[in-house]
DNA sequence: TCTGGGGTCCTAGGACCC
DNA sequence: TCTGGGGTCCTAGGACCC
């Protein structure tokens, strides 16, 4: 790798993804405030005269979280991850839309494709970013950037946002700055003034706990955390994060950009309607867990890989999450094994109150050939629980 | 009308081995 | 009759990200 101060790394991040999807199949809805969020029932309406029926935001029901919205909807405060029930209090008209997983997959194969044309190699970062190297490219940064997003466009009608600087940190912050359809180059010496007024929140890797204890000692900008000296940052964080803070606050990040990466687990899980009772419930929670068990195993045999680390994830009513794991003397893929081990983890946890969330997960990966033959299994999950 | 689903990484204690 | 280290694996929880 180069010395840090030579490399060139772009961020790539599509604009409010999965929204502009949507409105690609849409296109009436341009210029509204949309929410994504909930699954099939808020489908559009084809009405006889050809046009179509929305559902509103104030027809929603239940549990959710806004997946995205349009940039009109956030200029009402709906953001990702906020409740569809406080969203509808923000937004009652806004357009609501289901989530349609498949279709923003597919788009993204295609931004991803488009993006290879140009620089052949990148790192996923799931299914709306990715980071490039350009260290070794001729081209200028600018150049480079503009062939992106053209090809992006033209292989999807999509816009998205890049920034090109000396490194993954301050590439990912740059792509935000100048949202939608942005092309943002930032060299290090640019840190003070664009970099350093910004909200801590903005690095990637400060959530809301660490951003809250900073602002509430009165550290509330990246250039406020940089001049902040590194043993009062390790003294409350700990050396790694304390360190890693004082780094990412100076603009110095020298990760480099993976090209490949094999998956660490592979889970699934459910949030029910409603709460459900151990023992009133217990049909119900015994069918989906072996569901989740068999889902699970599906996704290990699609992907070719088997798994000695069987794990268990329960929220309660009162949100509070508990796991167990236990681990294999061989790897599987098979739905009995992982459902037996699985049942065992169960059987570890004390229930007091009703079960809001139930998973699977699968970790400590291998390819599939080391997968273990499988095993007939049977037998009443739940019989042992304790009652409430 | 609280709070999805699929991931990664880190920490920390105890077991166990040399 | 009190006391080593180091290394690795396993388990549980938590922060964070998309």
């Amino acid at each position: 790798m180069k010395p840090a101060n030579e490399r060139r790394i772009a961020h790539l991040d599509m604009d409010a993804f999965f929204a502009s999807v949507e409105l690609l199949r849409y296109p009436d809805l341009r210029g509204q405030p949309v929410v994504i969020a909930g699954r099939a029932e808020h489908r559009p309406v084809q009405l006889a005269d050809g046009t179509r029926r929305y559902s509103r935001l104030r027809d929603y029901a239940g549990r959710g979280v806004v997946t995205t919205s349009t940039y009109e909807a956030r200029a009402l405060g709906v953001f990702s991850a906020m409740g569809v029930m406080k969203a509808a209090q923000l937004a009652p008209d806004a357009i609501l839309l289901p989530t349609d997983i498949d279709a923003y997959r597919q788009y993204s194969r295609r931004f991803k494709e488009a993006v290879a044309t140009v620089v052949p190699h990148y790192e996923d970062r799931g299914i709306d970013e990715i980071y490039l190297d350009l260290s070794d490219m001729d081209e200028d940064s600018r150049t480079i950037a503009q062939k992106l997003k053209d090809a992006v466009r033209d292989a999807t009608g999509l816009s998205c946002s890049i920034c090109v600087a000396p490194n993954k940190l301050l590439a990912k912050i740059g792509s935000d700055l100048d949202k939608p359809d942005g092309l943002t180059l930032l060299l290090a010496e640019d840190l003070p003034t664009r970099i350093w007024p910004l909200p801590v929140r903005k690095i990637n890797g400060i959530g809301p706990k660490a951003g809250e204890k900073l602002v509430g000692a009165g550290i509330d900008t990246i250039g406020a955390l940089a001049g902040v000296r590194p043993d009062e940052l390790i003294a409350t964080f700990g050396p790694t994060y304390g360190a890693w803070l004082h780094d990412s606050a100076n603009g110095r990040d020298d990760r480099p950009v993976i090209l490949h990466s094999e998956p660490k687990s592979i889970s699934r899980e459910t949030t029910f309607e409603r709460d459900l009772h151990v023992k009133l419930d217990r049909g119900a929670l015994t069918r989906c867990f072996t569901q989740l068990c068999e889902r699970v195993a599906g996704d290990l045999r699609r992907k070719g890989y088997a798994g000695r680390t069987i794990g268990i994830k329960l929220r309660f009513a009162d949100f509070h999450t508990v796991t167990r794991d236990l681990t294999l003397p061989a790897p599987t893929d098979d739905a009995g094994r992982i459902r037996q081990a699985a049942g065992e983890c169960l059987r570890r946890i004390v229930l007091g109150q009703r079960i809001r969330l139930l998973g699977v997960r699968v970790g400590t990966l291998s390819p599939a050939e080391t997968a273990s033959p499988p095993i007939p299994t049977q037998g009443d999950l739940f019989d042992g629980w304790a009652p409430q």
